[in-house]
RNA sequence: GCCGAUGUGGCGGAAUGGCAGACGCAACGGACUUAAAAUCCGUUGACCCGAAAGGGUCGUGCGGGUUCGAGUCCCGCCAUCGGCACCA
């Protein structure tokens, strides 16, 4: 097939006008204040997700946010925007590292190798990103910045008062102040307690194949997300980011950004706010509390027991002698087991009685305390009253023990078992009668006064930890001395990874770094750091890199951050950022969670204007092979651009990725779409062009320089208004469609007027830039009106009074049904429309014997006549 | 279980509450050709009546509703996909 011959000449201007975008730095978007910039000019920020340059190289799936973005990009150019349209590389990571470790290369010969055949890969798509912008993360001047901002988050605090970052050296101040005679370690161990990097000792998700430990978020199933190895939970001292301290303004600042609903339903869903109260039950014999966390404190008078999670604190102290052995036994089956499993045995709850009791705080009753695994110690308290009346799950467990149950909830019809919803209290003293949402208020002022509890929010999101026992990253910007941590000095960045030979886990908790004996011992007996952050890292800052990536004194220009980041005019006060960011769903909770998170911070400290990174956020749907499954190798359905590139040219895949369907939609590939527009891009061609004896194309003897019939310039505003409405709601296929229309019509015209032709290139131009730029430059060897470059032409307006029609046709239906069209004077008075309508034959026939009871009129449009 | 999408011809998909199926693919017929490919022109939702011209009925996952009029709005189901999942 590949020998077959091309329909046009794409394989020679392809790689001509590539060369020449190159040449003149023709997509080159100069900075505020540098040669060339245009201040009159609103600016435009539009982004791709950066990709991770794996081994494998694109596929067709990365291409079509990619194309997306950059239609949109040379659109605004067009329409007269300084447009910023960057990419870059997300370069550290695990499979590079993996890849290493077999291979015996080090890392970054992978790396360097994988970007230029990415980069090699997107310039022959013709994409127009601005490549002196190019950024990796790899790179120290890059990484010192990312190693910079974790050292704002070290030397931090959220001040719950001002529900902001502030520096921690004005905590200290204020520590000072307040507590003169604390000793300077008490000190320092309050300090690091309130930084937004700190050290904990937690249960972490350590994964043996991998030798690193993972975040919750890369846990899937108990598997490891990369390589799906398994996971064990295992206490680990690791560096954690406080992104809880945001988990209110993550969730509020949500409501200002232009993004799809359900992308912020996931970030809702995955910071999991939950409103209710925590209570404190007396442990019966003791003086310690067990506090509880619950949404539901009108069911307090319905609470029969306890349950703390197996890990719970209190549990040594609650347990009696006679249940120590079957109570340490039950911690011990549950401490080995991974959390695949704990979660299999989902179906079937367990547990153990404490012997120990706690008092009821609401009636001084006294309950048994029980341990059992479905109470999570990392949610919550880690502890809860159990209400099996009212919860599923409580309910599943009391009968499975035998423990009483209590029903305190009025359901609105019928009873059932267990009942979770809304009702009216009863069996609840006080709070008899009360219909649900006033029984929990009640209950929280009534605990809130009697001091046995107090209203509370709880989140799922959990602190992000943040340290990774490998090679390729970004080591920490901090030292070790007696055991205890210090940030380095913004003088002492980059720091740079040692220059490893055997870099390979070292089989145990110890990351490699700990090899380079060197490189860890510093003067007077303090050592590095030896974790590397996490792949995450890079990509939390990278948009505002884009915006001065040379800059050597900063993490971004301010001047450039505030021009580029600027929010709209029409938009309130602070909002601004990315003005369109694309990418997959994947990164819909991680990736957009953290940015916003080290954006808030760096927003808190004053370094960056606005309070989010992305103001609209348009997430691509997946593509899928011409078989309808996800693209794999081990399905043998991946098509490689590169293939398409070859055979079809460049234009044709771009065009291809935007017709295929709604962009957000998921869609099936499929070869003999891509042939579709590869026709058309050829119709396009011979629109212009002719083939002659020797088979040279030269310009067509159709073309001419003629005005257009009144016919034509109706088809031509159609499209100019049609494809401009449509690039703007990023509905490329209908623009696509309508251009084919427009192709249909003057293809069948025996004279082609230029104008009409050099408006569909202008159009085109976004879609299809190659064919657009040879095609103009052809034509302006024959006719006046093509100087210059395709792509620098101003976007054309359409005129309403060309696209409208002196006659037009009216639809007549009889109760709601077509039974008729006539064809009438545009802006027919209502009165005559209706006359009209009623002598239609069709009426008539259908309105014999009938009265006709309403006559409803949509002016140039339609006639309903209602009958009896 | 919860949250969020989606459901339209043989296929990908179009349709500010107003002609359902734009555009493309596939299929079929024709022109060009010695022939084929490519190209160009045309037909193509299903069913029914008619020799034909033409005409009719049904039709947007299912069941209701609102409306002169519903693919579109409302209520209740079903199915598929994605996310979360013992989160108290």
């Amino acid at each position: 097939m590949s020998e077959r011959r091309k329909q046009f000449p794409f394989l020679q201007f392809e790689p001509k006008w590539q060369r020449l975008w190159q040449e003149r730095q023709t997509f080159h978007a100069p900075n505020p204040g540098e040669p060339g910039f245009d201040p009159t000019k609103p600016k435009f920020y539009v982004l791709d997700m950066f990709p991770y340059p794996s081994g494998e190289g694109l596929h067709v799936g990365h291409l079509e946010g990619y194309t997306a973005t950059d239609i949109i990009a040379r659109y605004k150019r067009m329409k007269g925007f300084n447009v910023l349209h960057p990419m870059g590389w997300d370069a550290f990571g695990l499979p590079a590292e993996q890849f290493a470790i077999k291979t015996g290369q080090h890392p970054s010969v992978a790396t360097a190798r994988n970007i230029e055949r990415f980069k090699g890969q997107l310039k022959k798509i013709g994409f127009s990103y601005d490549w002196l912008r190019e950024i990796n993360t790899t790179d120290p001047g890059y990484y010192k910045w990312t190693q910079w901002i974790f050292l704002k988050l070290y030397n931090s605090w959220f001040d719950p008062e001002a529900n902001a970052a502030r520096p921690i050296a004005e905590l200290l101040e204020k520590r000072n102040r307040d507590y003169p005679h604390e000793s300077e370690e008490e000190r320092l161990e309050f300090l690091n307690g309130q930084r937004l990097a700190y050290v904990a000792e937690a249960p972490v998700n350590w994964c043996p194949d991998l030798g690193t430990v993972l975040a919750n978020e890369e846990v899937v199933d108990g598997k490891s997300e990369i390589g799906g190895f398994p996971v064990v939970r295992r206490p680990m001292r690791q560096w954690m980011l406080r992104i809880t301290a945001y988990a209110d303004r993550l969730l509020e600042e949500l409501e200002g950004l232009d993004w799809q609903e359900s992308i912020k339903a996931l970030q809702r869903n995955w910071i999991g706010r939950s409103e209710g109260a925590t209570v404190n039950f007396p442990v019966d014999g003791l003086e310690d509390l067990i506090t509880v966390f619950t949404t539901r404190p009108d069911t307090l008078f319905g609470a029969t027991y306890v349950v703390l999670a197996p890990e719970h604190p209190l549990v040594d102290r609650v347990t009696t002698k006679a249940q120590t052995p079957p109570v340490v036994a039950y911690r011990e089956r549950i401490a080995t087991k991974s959390d695949l499993e704990r979660t299999d045995l989902a179906k079937e709850k367990t547990g153990v009685f404490t012997g120990g009791f706690a008092i009821n705080p609401v009636n001084q009753e006294r309950i048994p305390i029980w341990i059992a695994d479905y109470v999570l110690m990392s949610y919550g308290t880690g502890a809860i009253m159990a209400v099996p009346g009212h919860d599923e799950r409580d309910f599943q467990f009391a009968e499975k023990f035998g423990i009483y149950i209590r029903y305190v909830v009025e359901p609105p019809r019928s009873t059932e078992a267990c009942f979770t919803g809304e009702g009216v209290a009863k069996n609840s003293r006080f709070l008899d009668g009360l219909p649900t949402p006033e029984a929990k208020r009640k209950m929280i002022d009534w605990l809130e006064k009697e001091g046995h509890g107090k209203r509370s929010i709880t989140y799922k999101l959990r602190d992000w930890l943040f340290s990774r026992q490998r090679y390729w990253g970004e080591p920490f910007p901090i030292i070790w001395r007696d055991g205890k941590h210090q940030g380095l000095r913004e003088s002492d960045l980059p720091v740079v990874p040692p220059p490893l030979d055997d870099y390979r886990p070292t089989g145990t908790i110890e990351p490699p770094l700990a090899k380079a004996r060197e490189w860890i011992t510093l003067s007077g007996g303090a050592t590095r750091e030896l974790n590397t952050m996490p792949q995450w890292a890079g990509s939390c800052w990278y948009f505002l890199r884009f915006a001065s990536p040379h800059e050597t004194n900063r993490f971004v220009n301010e001047t450039a951050e505030r021009y580029w980041m600027a929010g709209n005019e029409s938009r309130k006060h602070r909002s601004g950022g990315v003005d369109l960011y694309v990418g997959g769903t994947e990164h819909a909770v991680l990736h957009l969670l953290y940015a916003r998170f080290w954006h808030k911070l760096l927003y808190d400290l004053n370094y960056v204007s606005t309070i989010e990174p992305f103001q609209r956020l348009v997430n691509q749907g997946m593509i899928l092979g011409q078989d309808n499954q996800k693209m794999s190798k081990s399905r043998g359905n991946v098509v490689t651009p590169d293939d398409i590139v070859e055979e079809y040219g460049a234009d044709s895949l771009r065009l291809y990725e935007m017709f295929l369907g709604p962009l957000e939609a998921t869609k099936p590939w499929s070869m003999s779409g891509v042939e579709g527009v590869y026709r058309f891009l050829a119709r396009v061609w011979r629109l212009a062009m002719d083939e002659d004896q020797e088979g040279e194309w030269n310009l067509s003897p159709a073309l001419a320089s003629v005005d257009l019939n009144r016919k034509q310039l109706s088809i031509v505003h159609a499209t100019i208004k049609k494809v401009s409405e449509d690039v703007e709601s990023l509905s490329f296929n209908t623009a696509i469609a309508q251009m084919m229309i427009f192709v249909n019509e003057f293809t069948a015209a025996e004279i082609r007027p230029v104008e009409a032709v050099r408006t569909l290139l202008i159009l085109l131009n976004p879609f299809a830039p190659h064919l657009s730029e040879e095609l103009w430059w052809r034509l302006s060897f024959g006719f006046a009106g093509f100087e210059g470059m395709a792509c620098e032409q101003r976007w054309p307006e359409w005129d309403d009074q060309f696209l409208a029609k002196d006659d037009l046709e009216i639809v007549i239906q009889v109760n709601g049904k077509l039974r008729d069209k006539i064809t009438v004077r545009r802006d027919l008075e209502n009165e005559e429309l209706q006359r009209v309508a009623l002598a239609s034959v069709k009426v008539q026939e259908a309105a014999r014997d009938k009265r006709v009871r309403k006559v409803i009129i949509v002016p140039n449009k339609l006639v309903n006549i209602v009958l009896e």
